[in-house]
DNA sequence: ATGTGTGTGTTATATTAATAACAGGTGAAT
DNA sequence: ATTCACCTGTTATTAATATAACACACACAT
C-alpha cells in the first residue's frame, strides 16, 4: 500500500483484469509485453493501460516494454495482493459449494477458510468447516476482511453482523437489497440483472 | 425499443437497478415514488435518476412523483424487457445447476429453456433438458440471444459457436479469457477478480 | 561506440458522466 | 377558484475518464 497519488476508481477496477492477463501470459512463458500487445489481449486501449500502470511507478522501458514478472511482483507489493487473505463464505448451500469448487482458488487471492450457515447441521460435502452464523464473532479468522455472500434470507441482518465483525468487502450473490456503511465495498452479482442489462444493451446500443 | 435519443452507457447499466427496486416497491404495495425516495433506496443521486428516466419520456409529474406501475410498464415497453426471452445455459455442472435453482427466475427476464454440455449424459438432476454441445445449432430455441456460460474448457471455441448461432449477450462465469466480435456483449463474473478488486479498493481508496 | 527506431510516460485535448441550479407544471389545501 | 409548496425535467456547471499527441529514454543493430 505504497501508492502515492490517488488512483482513479476506473483504474482500480481494471487492475484485476491486467493481473489476470499477466498471470496467464506468465504461465504461457511470456517474459516481456508491450502495452499495445496487452491492449489487444484485454480489449483496453494501450494509452489507458500505460496511464493505469504509471500510477504504480515507472514500470516500463522505452523501446522495450514491460517485464511480466516485475509487473506481477509490483502489483502484488503495491496493491496489497495478499496470498494469505482469509476469506469466509456465508451461506453454504448449493451455490456456495459450487463456487468453492468451481474457481481454482489455490492462493491466487488467498483462501476460503471456513463457511457460516444458518443451519450448519444441514450442510454436507463442503470442503471447508461450516459453522453456525451465531458463532461468527467467535469463529471468524483474525484479520479477515472479505466475505462471499450466498444467502437468500435475513440478508440485511447478516450483512450488519459481518460489518460489525470487521468485514470490509463483500462479493454478494444475494438477490435481496441491502445497504452498507461508508468504507465497506460491495460487488453485486445478480444474474437476472446482468441478463436485463445485456438485453437493454443489445436493444438500445448501436441502433 | 422506441428509445429516441442515444442513452448513455452508464445510464443503461443503472436501468436494471431501478427496475429491480421498482418491482420490489410494487410488491410492497407502494404505488407512487419520488426521485428522492428512490435515491435513498438505491444509493444513486436523485438528479441522476431523473435524468436517466427522462430518456424514456416525461414519466413523472411535478409535485407528485412517479407512478410505480407506469414506470415498470414503460421500462418493459421501451427497453424491450421480454418476459419470454429464451435463455440457454452452457455447462450444466454444479455451478450451472446451482444458478438455475438459486435465482428465483420465474419469468422476470424470461426463462432458461435448456442447457448444453460437453458430456450431457453425465449430468443428473437438472431442471431443464440437457443436450450435447454438438447439437447446439439444431436444439437452440429460435430467437434465443442470451446465454449463461459455466464451462471450464474449450471456452473460445464454445463462444465462437454461440455467436455463430445468434447469441448476442453472454453472462460468463468461465475463468478463461475469450474474445467476441463487435455487437456481442459480455458480463464477466469472476469471483477471484472481484475479491481482488475489493482488496485493491479497501487498500487504495480513502487512505 | 554510435545512431536509429521503438514504445514509454506525460501533457494536452476531447469525451463522457455526475452534480448543481432553477424554471415551470401540478396536486392539494383553503 | 386561487394559492402555495412541491417535485419534475432541463439547462448549466463541474468532475471524471478516455483518447490523442509527442518528447525523450532506452534497447538493439551495426
Amino acid at each position: 500500500m505504497t501508492v502515492e497519488k490517488k488512483v482513479p476508481k476506473a483504474t482500480l477496477q481494471r487492475y484485476p483484469v491486467y493481473l489476470k492477463a499477466l498471470r496467464r501470459l506468465k504461465a504461457e512463458g511470456v517474459t516481456r509485453v508491450m502495452s499495445k500487445t496487452l491492449a489487444d489481449y484485454v480489449s483496453i486501449e494501450s494509452t489507458t493501460i500505460r496511464r493505469d500502470f504509471s500510477f504504480l511507478g515507472n514500470l516500463g522501458k522505452q523501446g522495450y516494454g514491460y517485464d511480466v514478472n516485475d509487473l506481477i511482483q509490483i502489483f502484488s507489493d503495491q496493491l496489497g495482493v495478499n496470498f494469505d487473505e482469509k476469506i469466509i463464505l456465508i451461506g453454504a448451500g448449493n451455490l456456495g459449494k459450487a463456487l468453492l469448487n468451481y474457481n481454482n482458488w489455490n492462493h491466487v487471492v488467498g483462501e476460503i477458510v471456513c463457511a457460516f450457515d444458518l443451519e450448519p447441521e444441514r450442510i454436507t460435502g463442503a470442503s471447508v468447516p461450516v459453522y453456525g452464523l451465531n458463532e461468527l464473532s467467535q469463529r471468524i479468522p483474525s484479520g479477515c476482511r472479505i466475505a462471499i455472500l450466498c444467502i437468500s434470507k435475513e440478508t440485511q441482518e447478516t450483512v450488519d453482523l459481518l460489518v460489525k465483525n470487521g468485514i470490509r468487502g463483500i462479493v454478494s450473490f444475494a438477490v435481496d437489497h441491502f445497504s452498507v456503511p461508508p468504507g465497506v465495498y460491495v460487488k453485486q452479482v445478480d444474474v437476472v440483472s446482468s441478463i436485463q442489462e445485456l438485453v437493454f444493451e443489445t436493444n438500445a446500443l448501436h441502433q
